[in-house]
DNA sequence: CTAGTTGCAAAGAGTTTGCATGGCG
DNA sequence: CGCCATGCAAACTCTTTGCAACTAG
Protein backbone atom coordinates (compact mmCIF):
# COMPACT_ATOMS: atom_id res chain seq x y z
CA UNK A 1 0.00 0.00 0.00
CA UNK A 2 2.81 2.14 0.64
CA UNK A 3 6.60 2.01 -0.95
CA UNK A 4 9.05 4.08 1.12
CA UNK A 5 10.88 5.29 -1.80
CA UNK A 6 14.26 6.84 -1.40
CA UNK A 7 12.79 10.18 -2.64
CA UNK A 8 10.44 10.10 0.54
CA UNK A 9 13.14 8.53 2.51
CA UNK A 10 14.75 11.72 1.96
CA UNK A 11 11.77 14.05 2.35
CA UNK A 12 11.48 12.28 5.85
CA UNK A 13 14.77 12.46 6.97
CA UNK A 14 15.19 16.36 5.95
CA UNK A 15 12.03 16.74 8.41
CA UNK A 16 13.95 14.88 10.79
CA UNK A 17 16.83 16.97 10.69
CA UNK A 18 14.54 20.11 11.67
CA UNK A 19 12.86 18.47 14.22
CA UNK A 20 12.99 21.58 15.60
CA UNK A 21 10.65 23.63 13.09
CA UNK A 22 7.54 23.61 11.12
CA UNK A 23 8.61 23.80 7.72
CA UNK A 24 6.68 24.54 4.24
CA UNK A 25 6.53 22.42 1.39
CA UNK A 26 8.70 25.24 -0.19
CA UNK A 27 11.69 25.06 1.95
CA UNK A 28 11.21 21.24 1.86
CA UNK A 29 11.49 20.86 -1.51
CA UNK A 30 14.49 23.46 -1.07
CA UNK A 31 16.33 20.72 0.98
CA UNK A 32 15.96 18.43 -1.23
CA UNK A 33 17.58 20.12 -4.07
CA UNK A 34 15.47 20.31 -6.50
CA UNK A 35 15.61 16.23 -6.38
CA UNK A 36 11.83 15.96 -6.22
CA UNK A 37 8.97 17.09 -7.59
CA UNK A 38 6.22 19.78 -6.14
CA UNK A 39 3.83 17.22 -6.51
CA UNK A 40 5.80 14.78 -5.45
CA UNK A 41 6.29 17.04 -1.75
CA UNK A 42 2.77 17.62 -1.86
CA UNK A 43 1.98 13.46 -1.72
CA UNK A 44 4.09 12.18 0.01
CA UNK A 45 3.45 15.20 2.88
CA UNK A 46 0.26 13.53 2.56
CA UNK A 47 1.17 10.06 2.78
CA UNK A 48 3.64 10.51 5.68
CA UNK A 49 0.68 12.43 7.70
CA UNK A 50 -1.32 9.31 7.19
CA UNK A 51 0.98 7.52 8.99
CA UNK A 52 1.21 9.99 11.64
CA UNK A 53 4.80 10.79 10.94
CA UNK A 54 4.56 14.04 10.65
CA UNK A 55 1.81 16.84 11.74
CA UNK A 56 0.76 19.63 9.63
CA UNK A 57 -0.23 22.96 11.04
CA UNK A 58 -0.26 26.95 10.40
CA UNK A 59 1.29 29.73 10.72
CA UNK A 60 -0.99 32.71 11.67
CA UNK A 61 -0.13 35.61 9.00
CA UNK A 62 0.25 32.95 5.82
CA UNK A 63 -1.76 30.88 4.03
CA UNK A 64 0.77 28.13 4.11
CA UNK A 65 0.71 24.87 5.31
CA UNK A 66 4.06 23.95 7.88
CA UNK A 67 4.75 19.87 8.69
CA UNK A 68 6.32 18.87 11.97
CA UNK A 69 8.35 15.65 12.20
CA UNK A 70 6.44 13.41 14.81
CA UNK A 71 7.94 10.24 13.71
CA UNK A 72 10.43 9.31 16.83
CA UNK A 73 9.42 9.07 20.61
CA UNK A 74 11.43 12.25 20.89
CA UNK A 75 9.28 14.04 19.32
CA UNK A 76 6.16 12.99 20.97
CA UNK A 77 5.30 13.40 24.94
CA UNK A 78 7.27 16.49 25.71
CA UNK A 79 6.33 19.86 26.09
CA UNK A 80 7.14 22.76 23.72
CA UNK A 81 7.40 26.70 24.57
CA UNK A 82 5.71 28.48 21.99
CA UNK A 83 6.65 32.11 21.60
CA UNK A 84 2.93 33.94 21.23
CA UNK A 85 5.23 36.92 19.57
CA UNK A 86 7.92 35.25 17.43
CA UNK A 87 7.00 31.93 16.71
CA UNK A 88 9.88 30.15 18.04
CA UNK A 89 9.81 26.71 20.21
CA UNK A 90 11.36 26.31 22.63
CA UNK A 91 11.53 22.29 23.58
CA UNK A 92 11.64 20.57 26.99
CA UNK A 93 12.85 17.16 27.09
CA UNK A 94 10.61 16.31 30.11
CA UNK A 95 8.20 13.79 30.02
CA UNK A 96 4.91 15.80 31.44
CA UNK A 97 3.65 18.71 32.75
CA UNK A 98 2.47 19.94 36.44
CA UNK A 99 6.22 20.10 37.80
CA UNK A 100 7.51 21.54 34.68
CA UNK A 101 5.22 24.11 34.44
CA UNK A 102 5.70 25.09 38.15
CA UNK A 103 9.62 25.71 36.89
CA UNK A 104 9.14 27.36 33.82
CA UNK A 105 6.91 29.94 35.83
CA UNK A 106 9.57 30.61 38.43
CA UNK A 107 12.57 30.89 35.93
CA UNK A 108 10.37 33.73 34.51
CA UNK A 109 12.50 33.61 31.29
CA UNK A 110 9.13 32.92 29.75
CA UNK A 111 6.15 34.12 30.51
CA UNK A 112 2.99 32.06 30.02
CA UNK A 113 -0.15 33.38 28.53
CA UNK A 114 -1.75 29.97 27.97
CA UNK A 115 -1.29 26.62 27.65
CA UNK A 116 -2.91 23.91 25.85
CA UNK A 117 -2.52 20.31 26.63
CA UNK A 118 -3.40 17.69 23.60
CA UNK A 119 -3.74 13.90 24.15
CA UNK A 120 -4.34 12.18 21.04
CA UNK A 121 -5.94 8.61 21.15
CA UNK A 122 -8.78 6.92 19.89
CA UNK A 123 -11.82 7.12 21.82
CA UNK A 124 -14.54 4.31 22.55
CA UNK A 125 -16.36 4.35 19.55
CA UNK A 126 -13.68 4.16 17.29
CA UNK A 127 -12.27 1.56 18.93
CA UNK A 128 -15.08 -0.67 18.87
CA UNK A 129 -15.11 -0.05 14.69
CA UNK B 1 -6.42 50.14 16.17
CA UNK B 2 -9.51 47.42 16.02
CA UNK B 3 -13.16 48.50 15.85
CA UNK B 4 -15.47 45.76 17.13
CA UNK B 5 -18.02 46.22 14.29
CA UNK B 6 -20.90 44.49 14.92
CA UNK B 7 -20.10 42.42 12.07
CA UNK B 8 -16.73 41.39 13.93
CA UNK B 9 -19.03 40.49 16.40
CA UNK B 10 -21.27 38.24 15.13
CA UNK B 11 -18.66 36.43 13.65
CA UNK B 12 -17.45 35.72 16.79
CA UNK B 13 -19.96 35.00 18.52
CA UNK B 14 -20.65 32.53 15.62
CA UNK B 15 -17.39 30.47 16.24
CA UNK B 16 -18.23 30.76 20.30
CA UNK B 17 -21.35 29.15 19.72
CA UNK B 18 -19.50 26.22 18.15
CA UNK B 19 -16.48 26.22 20.74
CA UNK B 20 -16.14 22.42 20.57
CA UNK B 21 -15.55 22.60 16.83
CA UNK B 22 -13.06 24.03 14.13
CA UNK B 23 -14.52 26.08 11.44
CA UNK B 24 -13.96 26.84 7.92
CA UNK B 25 -13.83 29.84 6.49
CA UNK B 26 -16.81 28.84 4.20
CA UNK B 27 -19.48 27.52 7.37
CA UNK B 28 -18.48 31.14 9.03
CA UNK B 29 -19.39 32.57 5.96
CA UNK B 30 -22.36 30.22 6.20
CA UNK B 31 -23.17 30.73 9.41
CA UNK B 32 -23.50 34.70 8.90
CA UNK B 33 -25.97 34.02 6.47
CA UNK B 34 -24.13 36.09 3.64
CA UNK B 35 -24.15 38.88 5.81
CA UNK B 36 -20.66 39.46 5.58
CA UNK B 37 -18.57 38.87 2.47
CA UNK B 38 -15.65 36.54 1.95
CA UNK B 39 -13.19 39.24 2.13
CA UNK B 40 -14.02 40.08 5.41
CA UNK B 41 -14.92 37.22 7.02
CA UNK B 42 -11.14 36.61 6.40
CA UNK B 43 -10.06 40.30 7.43
CA UNK B 44 -11.62 39.23 10.70
CA UNK B 45 -10.66 35.69 11.24
CA UNK B 46 -6.81 36.81 10.91
CA UNK B 47 -7.78 40.15 13.20
CA UNK B 48 -9.16 37.74 15.99
CA UNK B 49 -6.30 35.55 15.55
CA UNK B 50 -3.95 38.00 15.95
CA UNK B 51 -5.75 39.17 19.50
CA UNK B 52 -5.08 35.55 20.58
CA UNK B 53 -9.24 35.34 20.26
CA UNK B 54 -9.31 32.28 18.45
CA UNK B 55 -6.71 29.74 17.01
CA UNK B 56 -6.07 28.56 13.22
CA UNK B 57 -5.67 25.00 12.54
CA UNK B 58 -5.33 22.37 9.65
CA UNK B 59 -7.54 19.55 8.88
CA UNK B 60 -5.26 16.51 7.29
CA UNK B 61 -5.94 15.92 3.62
CA UNK B 62 -7.41 19.44 3.00
CA UNK B 63 -5.96 22.85 2.38
CA UNK B 64 -8.26 24.59 4.05
CA UNK B 65 -7.84 26.26 7.65
CA UNK B 66 -9.57 25.89 10.67
CA UNK B 67 -11.08 28.40 13.10
CA UNK B 68 -11.75 27.36 16.87
CA UNK B 69 -12.52 29.80 19.21
CA UNK B 70 -10.19 30.69 22.41
CA UNK B 71 -11.96 33.82 23.47
CA UNK B 72 -13.03 32.99 27.10
CA UNK B 73 -11.16 31.48 30.18
CA UNK B 74 -13.09 28.45 29.55
CA UNK B 75 -11.08 27.49 26.29
CA UNK B 76 -7.65 27.68 27.65
CA UNK B 77 -5.84 26.07 30.13
CA UNK B 78 -7.59 22.70 29.52
CA UNK B 79 -7.25 19.45 28.48
CA UNK B 80 -8.58 18.18 25.00
CA UNK B 81 -9.03 14.85 24.02
CA UNK B 82 -8.48 14.67 20.11
CA UNK B 83 -9.93 11.23 18.62
CA UNK B 84 -7.04 10.08 15.85
CA UNK B 85 -9.26 7.99 14.34
CA UNK B 86 -12.67 10.17 13.84
CA UNK B 87 -11.24 13.76 14.44
CA UNK B 88 -13.86 14.43 17.16
CA UNK B 89 -12.45 16.65 20.43
CA UNK B 90 -13.68 16.12 23.96
CA UNK B 91 -13.34 18.51 26.62
CA UNK B 92 -11.79 18.29 30.00
CA UNK B 93 -12.21 21.21 32.25
CA UNK B 94 -9.88 20.75 34.62
CA UNK B 95 -7.27 23.57 34.98
CA UNK B 96 -3.93 21.09 34.19
CA UNK B 97 -2.20 17.99 33.89
CA UNK B 98 -0.59 15.32 35.52
CA UNK B 99 -3.50 13.74 37.91
CA UNK B 100 -5.88 14.17 34.52
CA UNK B 101 -3.88 12.39 32.48
CA UNK B 102 -3.90 9.20 34.93
CA UNK B 103 -7.28 9.45 35.16
CA UNK B 104 -7.87 8.87 31.40
CA UNK B 105 -5.95 6.31 31.32
CA UNK B 106 -7.46 4.46 34.64
CA UNK B 107 -10.69 5.05 33.13
CA UNK B 108 -9.27 3.85 29.49
CA UNK B 109 -12.55 4.87 28.17
CA UNK B 110 -9.87 6.81 25.29
CA UNK B 111 -6.37 4.99 24.89
CA UNK B 112 -4.06 7.75 24.44
CA UNK B 113 -1.16 7.27 21.93
CA UNK B 114 0.62 10.53 22.09
CA UNK B 115 0.34 13.79 24.18
CA UNK B 116 0.77 17.16 22.91
CA UNK B 117 1.12 20.11 25.56
CA UNK B 118 2.00 23.88 24.61
CA UNK B 119 2.63 26.55 26.85
CA UNK B 120 1.74 29.61 24.63
CA UNK B 121 3.73 32.40 26.05
CA UNK B 122 6.45 35.52 25.36
CA UNK B 123 9.51 34.86 25.50
CA UNK B 124 12.69 36.51 27.20
CA UNK B 125 13.97 38.07 23.99
CA UNK B 126 10.73 39.28 22.66
CA UNK B 127 9.85 40.83 26.40
CA UNK B 128 12.49 43.03 25.82
CA UNK B 129 11.75 44.63 22.59
C1' DC C 1 -13.53 64.07 11.45
C1' DT C 2 -10.19 60.13 11.11
C1' DA C 3 -8.84 55.65 11.28
C1' DG C 4 -10.46 51.40 10.56
C1' DT C 5 -13.97 48.29 8.00
C1' DT C 6 -16.69 46.49 4.18
C1' DG C 7 -17.95 44.58 -0.58
C1' DC C 8 -16.72 43.58 -4.99
C1' DA C 9 -14.01 41.80 -8.39
C1' DA C 10 -9.60 40.49 -9.71
C1' DA C 11 -5.16 38.72 -8.60
C1' DG C 12 -2.22 35.64 -6.07
C1' DA C 13 -0.51 31.62 -3.75
C1' DG C 14 -0.60 27.07 -2.30
C1' DT C 15 -2.19 22.65 -3.33
C1' DT C 16 -4.25 18.97 -6.08
C1' DT C 17 -4.97 16.13 -10.22
C1' DG C 18 -4.60 13.61 -15.01
C1' DC C 19 -1.67 11.28 -17.64
C1' DA C 20 2.38 9.05 -19.31
C1' DT C 21 6.77 7.26 -17.66
C1' DG C 22 9.71 5.04 -14.40
C1' DG C 23 10.81 2.20 -10.08
C1' DC C 24 10.07 -0.99 -6.16
C1' DG C 25 9.10 -5.50 -4.54
C1' DC D 1 5.00 -8.25 -13.94
C1' DG D 2 1.71 -5.35 -11.06
C1' DC D 3 1.15 -1.67 -8.26
C1' DC D 4 2.72 2.42 -6.59
C1' DA D 5 5.54 6.70 -7.17
C1' DT D 6 7.16 10.51 -10.02
C1' DG D 7 7.26 14.70 -13.13
C1' DC D 8 5.08 17.99 -15.71
C1' DA D 9 1.72 21.18 -16.58
C1' DA D 10 -2.78 22.53 -16.09
C1' DA D 11 -6.65 23.07 -13.10
C1' DC D 12 -8.46 24.27 -8.69
C1' DT D 13 -9.46 26.21 -4.36
C1' DC D 14 -8.56 28.97 -0.73
C1' DT D 15 -6.96 33.34 0.59
C1' DT D 16 -5.36 38.05 -0.15
C1' DT D 17 -5.45 42.71 -2.13
C1' DG D 18 -6.83 47.38 -4.44
C1' DC D 19 -10.15 50.55 -4.49
C1' DA D 20 -14.19 53.32 -3.39
C1' DA D 21 -17.93 53.76 -0.27
C1' DC D 22 -19.05 53.49 4.49
C1' DT D 23 -19.09 53.27 9.83
C1' DA D 24 -17.44 53.32 14.63
C1' DG D 25 -15.61 56.14 18.11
Amino acid sequence: MSYMTSQRKALFEALESHRDEALSADQITALLGERASRSAVYRNLSALEAQGLLKKTTASGSSKALYRYTGSEQCRDHLHLECSKCGRTFHLMAPTTDAVIDNVLRDANFSIDRTSTVLYGVCEKCRDN
